[in-house]
DNA sequence: ATTATTTTAAACAATTTTGTCGAATAAAAA
DNA sequence: TTTTTATTCGACAAAATTGTTTAAAATAAT
């Protein structure tokens, strides 16, 4: 029986994952992919037919990390607090295991706002009805300010959660930053985060 | 004395900063450009010998909007909710202005991280200083959180303002809205990231 | 040892994109 | 009126990019 070689496959998706994420579809180019893989362009051909297939799994490969992540937060039953900065959490570990994600969503958003209305209508994104619910009852306990709507809550976290890799290169030569100052620089931003948040939108 | 058409020109320096605030500079197609100020490639080359030299006169206008728009803020003597109401109206009203900015700036970002080294190094962004001596003051007044920086200022005021035009044609699909909904929708929040931010900064 | 599979290199066709050139037309300036 | 300027069209060269093919190697399976 043919034996196939799943780490060069393998190694060839973690490449096409970072140089797409990077630079988008029409951005990336398949040499610098071989290059980064450390194959020819021709074994990449071999495995992947052409650059849309290789897209197309590199991208349902980023939305199930996505949803897997999301996942975490969906049926705890939880307070408004609790449930904020288990929100962040998740986003700040999400972004942390693929910095290149908030770029690759931009610039998919960009190159064909399709998507968005395919993903936007797929409702697979469950947390907003779950937001709205916990909202109700914390804005009639007086913990939240009435016109704080759930859209507001994700657009929050995910602006404060993306800006920090959206801008790295800018942050990093700002203050002479290495790669592990960044990581930190990031987390203790978490912490930030959550209390800016959970603070800001009290009545 | 020959004449110039200025008219012309202007009409392909505004096409050209619509497509490379959208695409970028790789992504830009110098066709579309043409297409979309109404005249001919040929025409385009006319103008501006290279699409480098079109781009960098388009980045050119851009960073002088920019700060233009700056300079709104410096050398008032401002109180910190004030100048955080300042600051989050200066971006607002640029990127009202300006929508494709962000997308623009986080582009150039990725695609040469040189330039964000040069920028960092052109001392012109002098909102860092300014924001540090003020809060200092906020600080021993007690008006404020011990471990809030300049940074972070900046990052919240510029990721939360960012973040509606950033995912734009995901915002206006989500919730069905006009392209008019959509600008009431972030004049709206404008207000609440400014509470957002005053409160969420507190000690 | 033989066969099948993985990998590379080199060459090539097709497409896209940028930039140039020359001819031709319309309009304004001299 | 003659000359300069603004504009377009079509053709075309040069470069970059994608995808195919062929021949040849290295490696693994039987």
């Amino acid at each position: 029986m043919p034996k196939i070689d799943h780490d060069t496959k393998e190694k060839i998706l973690a490449a096409a994952e970072k140089v797409f994420h990077a630079n988008g579809f029409k951005g990336t180019r398949t040499t610098l992919i071989a290059d980064e893989a450390g194959i020819s362009r021709t074994m990449l051909h071999y495995y992947f037919s052409t650059k849309e297939s290789l897209f197309s799994e590199v991208l349902q490969n980023t939305l199930s990390t996505v949803f897997s992540h999301l996942k975490k937060i969906i049926g705890s039953n939880l307070s408004l607090n609790s449930l904020i900065e288990n929100l962040v959490d998740v986003f700040a570990d999400l972004l942390e295991e693929k910095p290149g994600l908030p770029s690759f969503i931009i610039n998919i958003l960009n190159e064909s706002p399709q998507m968005a209305h395919a993903f936007a209508h797929s409702k697979q994104d469950t947390i907003p009805f779950e937001l709205e619910e916990i909202l109700k009852t914390a804005k009639q306990n007086g913990e939240i300010a009435e016109n704080i709507t759930g859209e507001d809550l994700i657009m929050n976290i995910y602006g404060l959660c993306s800006m920090p890799y959206l801008g790295a290169s800018y942050i990093k030569v700002m203050e002479n930053r290495t790669d592990d100052e960044m990581i930190n620089f990031i987390r203790e931003r978490r912490l930030k985060i959550k209390e800016l948040i959970i603070k800001g939108i009290r009545p």
